[in-house]
DNA sequence: ACCTGAACACCGTTCAAGT
DNA sequence: ACCTGAACACCGTTCAAGT
């Protein structure tokens, strides 16, 4: 790639992980090609979809994903509090934009989508959680990591688009976690 | 409201049931005034927002939501069946037009949203079964209709999302169910 | 090889003119 | 009192021309 290519893909993708936090994941490309200084026809061809371009934006946040599951399978206490602790920092990880619950949960388990990658690393981390738990023997065989991103992220894109607090979604995190436990 | 305009009215409806059926619940308004045969001015009139029209098309969809409750109250068998039934029906009922579920779940709890009155029966429906449920001793006590409107909704949000067979949401809703027995 | 920016299509929304 | 439809603003997308 030419220098000055390089250069555009990444201020395209700094504004955008800014706008993004400001507007959400549905802000304006146009908004953004142009606080990039670069024309339209520019961001299509490195970014032909919105998604190409959330998932550069992503990227940054892979490794975040990966340390909260250390920390939380570092917790000291019962299954029930792992597992918990574990939600909340799930519905945290895909809420950082508005927007991102909704998008993010629905491409969980699409092959074709191109943040798929960013959706295998959420179900990874999913993974290690419950094997550590049922290890313990403390929650079902059965549940599957795809299961658990799609419920806890039907939740916290609930709480996305109502603008829910913590203290609201708490006891529904908890109601799917007593479901999973044996 | 004069003859011709109660004429508009309902022809309004009456298209945008069929064209949301056909496009989902963000299908274009420009289209369905087109085939209304009205200017797009005719239908702001009346429809001031999406939420207002939608709100209009789902009048005739509140009996059935009473009916299907108390057909899963009049259902025989373990509480957990009972429950099992009601949550797979309340998805059905709001995933009758694409984008509802989302639309639905994002206005429960939302005393300003145009379609308010329309969540409140959704919400009331849930609470019959649970207070049945409640009364045997068979569900938590602490749980209210609205979180389980959001628990469900947010289920069948990603089902319409990603486009899950009813098989796929079975074991999800198994797992609120049974996070909510006691 | 890459970028620009005009051009097009589409949609929501408003409002002056008309009946 | 109600309706029409032109007009405007905004956005995504494409592509011929330019460097």
């Amino acid at each position: 790639m030419r220098a000055d290519a390089q250069r555009n893909r990444d201020r395209i993708v700094e504004v955008a992980r800014q706008v993004f936090r400001e507007q959400g994941y549905d802000a304006s490309l146009d908004l953004i090609a142009k606080q990039s200084g670069v024309g339209p026809g520019t961001l299509y061809r490195h970014f032909p979809t919105r998604d190409d371009l959330i998932d550069a934006v992503m990227q940054a946040w892979v490794d975040h994903v990966q340390d909260t599951a250390d920390k939380a399978l570092a917790h000291e206490g019962a299954p029930r509090d792992l597992l918990l602790n574990w939600f909340e920092e799930y519905v945290r990880l895909i809420s950082v934009h508005k927007g991102g619950p909704a998008k993010i949960t629905g491409a969980m388990g699409d092959e074709s989508s191109p943040i798929r990658s960013k959706c295998e690393v959420l179900q990874a981390a999913s993974g290690r959680v419950l094997d550590e738990l049922r290890a313990e023997g403390a929650v079902r065989e059965d549940v599957t990591p795809l299961q658990v991103a799609r419920l806890v992220g039907g939740v916290a894109t609930v709480a996305d688009t109502s603008g829910l607090e913590v203290a609201t979604v708490r006891p529904m995190l908890e109601v799917i976690a007593d479901g999973l436990l044996t």
